[in-house]
DNA sequence: CCGGATCCGTTTCGATACTG
DNA sequence: CAGTATCGAAACGGATCCGG
């Protein structure tokens, strides 16, 4: 086989499709912040550093929904409170996202500390088992430890 | 060790950074065409079958450039062609690439041909190495085999 | 021809204010 | 708390022009 490359999929490449729904800079903000922080509610998202506009949050989060990457219930504990989880397929992006920030780590100054980012380095995969874990498990998602 | 999680790093998380390099559309269609479609010229950037406009390829190659991804020198066989390759760092992004390639092709319909993804999906580490090894050698970088 | 730069109508974004 | 409405600013994208 001297030929391994099927002489370009370029047009049928899967990242403009991956663009169309991670393409602009608020989305992955707030993965990162349901996936990574237990965040789960538009306030939550509200108060991230970025401090994204309420229209555009609105609206980025009916689209991960449309996309099938969070599904939203009201919160067991708090009738009036709206909690937004990930689903399988929002769960996937954790591979995404965990490259991305050692790129980052790797090229870029950041104030991220080194343990953590030790950690997803050293063992990615045991890192997202855990967090899926937690995902699955009701209780964990429901209280999310206080401060 | 109870407390495996230094309690929120989220202002001090990467993903933000990395937005600001690659949070858009076109940057990382001009990422896919460099690294995994061996193209490097300007024409071979607005040939992409998502039509960019020359002003904004034009843009996104020198922030590219600023950011240290790509850099550019005039092709040797043809003096007023401008080459474009990747630098270390902007290899470095392979994986990120592959992650949201596999991530995509799991999820959505794409017109991806099975070995490639097959191929990527069973031994990544494999085909990261081919194309740096591809960069790293002048000669296949020179001549982008005919059509 | 190649690699852009410039101009300009249109769309989209995003900050603020307001509402259920 | 979880959004909508409004409106100015910015980005986009198409066409055209220009220097080497």
């Amino acid at each position: 086989m001297p030929e391994p490359q099927p002489q370009s999929w370029r047009s049928a490449c899967p990242v403009n499709i991956a663009l169309e729904i991670l393409g602009d800079r608020w989305t992955l903000l707030i993965l990162r912040d349901v996936l990574l922080f237990q965040r789960s509610t538009f306030k939550d998202f509200q108060e991230s550093p970025e401090k994204i506009a309420s229209n555009i949050l609105a609206d980025r989060l009916k689209k991960l929904q449309q996309h099938g990457i969070l599904e939203s219930h009201r919160s067991e504990s708090d009738a009036r409170v709206i909690a937004y989880r990930p689903t399988t397929k929002g769960l996937d992006l954790l591979p995404v996202l965990i490259e991305l920030i050692l790129w980052t780590d790797r090229y870029e100054e950041t104030g991220a500390p080194r343990r953590s980012i030790a950690r997803l380095r050293r063992a990615p995969h045991e890192v997202i088992a855990e967090i899926k874990a937690a995902f699955a498990d009701p209780t964990k998602v429901a209280k999310r430890s206080g401060k």
